[in-house]
This record gives C-alpha cells, sequence and structure tokens, in this order.
DNA sequence: ATAACGATCCAG
DNA sequence: TGGATCGTTATG
C-alpha cells in the first residue's frame, strides 16, 4: 500500500514535519517520467525567532512561501549557482519549513547521473544543491502544491529503525538547536557525518 | 548605491 | 582549504 502525504501531514508542528518525512519518497514529474528518492536527511528552520530561518525577519520577495499552509515548496538560490529545496510546513502565517538535505536516489537514476555529471550514487543526492541538480529543481518550482497532481510526497510503508539528530549543517546562528534529522542507516545522507553533536532518538519526537 | 554574505560543492 | 558566482540583505 501506498499512500501519498495530505494536507494534514504538513500542517503539523514542523518538528513532527520533519521526522517523520525521513524515510518517504520525494517525486517529481517531468517530461519522460517521474523522478524520485527517498527522504534521508532533513532540517527544520521555525519562525521569526529563529536567527537561522529565512522568515526572521518578516515576510520578503522571497521567502514569502514560508508563510503559506504547509505542503508546498520553498525553493531558494544561493552562493550564486546553487537550489535548495524545502517543503513548507504548518498552517497560513506560521512561517516555517523543512530543507530536504539528502535523498537515496529510486525512479531515474539515469536522468540524474546524466544532470549530475557522475554515475556515483552516492555523489548523486547526497546534499542539499546536489539533489536539486540531480532531480533539475530550480526556483521556478517554488510554491507548488504537494497535494495537488503533480509533485508529491509518498508513504510507501518504509520504516526508518534509527533517527540520529544534530545541530543545523552550513549555519553562524542558532547552533544549539538541534533541528537536523537523518537516516542513521542510510549511506546517502549528505558528509561529513560528524557534525557535533550527535545523539539517538525513537520514531518521532515533538519537542526541542 | 554599494558591499558583504550565504541553509554549498568540488578541485587541488 | 579556497574559489566559483549572484541574489538578497544590511548599511551609508
Amino acid at each position: 500500500m501506498s499512500t501519498k502525504l495530505e494536507r494534514d501531514f504538513y500542517l503539523q508542528p514542523t518538528l513532527t514535519v520533519a521526522c517523520d518525512l525521513l524515510g518517504k519518497l520525494f517525486v517529481v514529474k517531468k517530461r519522460g517520467g517521474s523522478l524520485s528518492g527517498r527522504i534521508v536527511e532533513t532540517e527544520a528552520y521555525i519562525g521569526q525567532d529563529d536567527l537561522a530561518c529565512h522568515a526572521r525577519s518578516g515576510r520578503t520577495r522571497r521567502n514569502w512561501v514560508m508563510f503559506e499552509q504547509g505542503g508546498l515548496t520553498y525553493v531558494y538560490f544561493v552562493y550564486g549557482m546553487y537550489n535548495m529545496l524545502n517543503i513548507v510546513a504548518e498552517p497560513k502565517d506560521a512561517p516555517a519549513a523543512v530543507l530536504i538535505r539528502a535523498l537515496e536516489p529510486v525512479d531515474g537514476i539515469k536522468a540524474m547521473q546524466r544532470r549530475r555529471g557522475t554515475t556515483d550514487l552516492r555523489a548523486l543526492t547526497s546534499g542539499p544543491g546536489k539533489l536539486c541538480q540531480a532531480l533539475g529543481i530550480t526556483v521556478a518550482d517554488s510554491g507548488r502544491d504537494l497535494t495537488e497532481n503533480g509533485w508529491h510526497v509518498i508513504d510507501d510503508g518504509h520504516k526508518v529503525e534509527q533517527i540520529g539528530r544534530s545541530g543545523r549543517i552550513g549555519i553562524r546562528e542558532a547552533t544549539e538547536k538541534l533541528w537536523r534529522f537523518y537516516d542513521e542507516e542510510s549511506r546517502f545522507v549528505s558528509g561529513p557525518k560528524s557534525v557535533q553533536p550527535r545523539r539517538t532518538m525513537k520514531k518521532t519526537m515533538k519537542e526541542n
């Protein structure tokens, strides 16, 4: 059995969404077929009090999607060359999103290899910039509703045994927040995996 | 108006 | 460990 995630899933608290997205399939429709990957690493960015969050200074031309209801994509451009894929969480006007940091390639691996210029499976989607390049995701895809026809997230029954937790990668502010989550067993997580502090946890968690 | 800096990646 | 590369944001 395989079910599409609906609105009620995305409207949940951001940390719940970030944890529960692990193990799900992210699917994009392209000319010539679908591409998909299993989500193995995520990060939460939550509200105006989170100094690492794009919404910290209020609504802008770039981040307006974060203020919409959960279930939309928020894609932005950084470092002059990389796109970052986020999934908006929580109800409208509660700005929050989950950064998709790494996938395990599943469908359309040939196309991903062509876009990435390598055949190494581990190099295909093991990073937020890499996976956008592999799946051909750009800022033009920001604002897509994942509950409508087209792109979506699928629960195919896969279970993640151990979820790892750490500080978020590549930020300077709010480094004390342990809002990065990843599948301990996956070899497709972005490196280095030695980001401190690390500690494992059970299934879903709802506290900071 | 201008300058600094990214939720990164890759080569050397 | 540094350079690529450019839109966004902070500052004068």
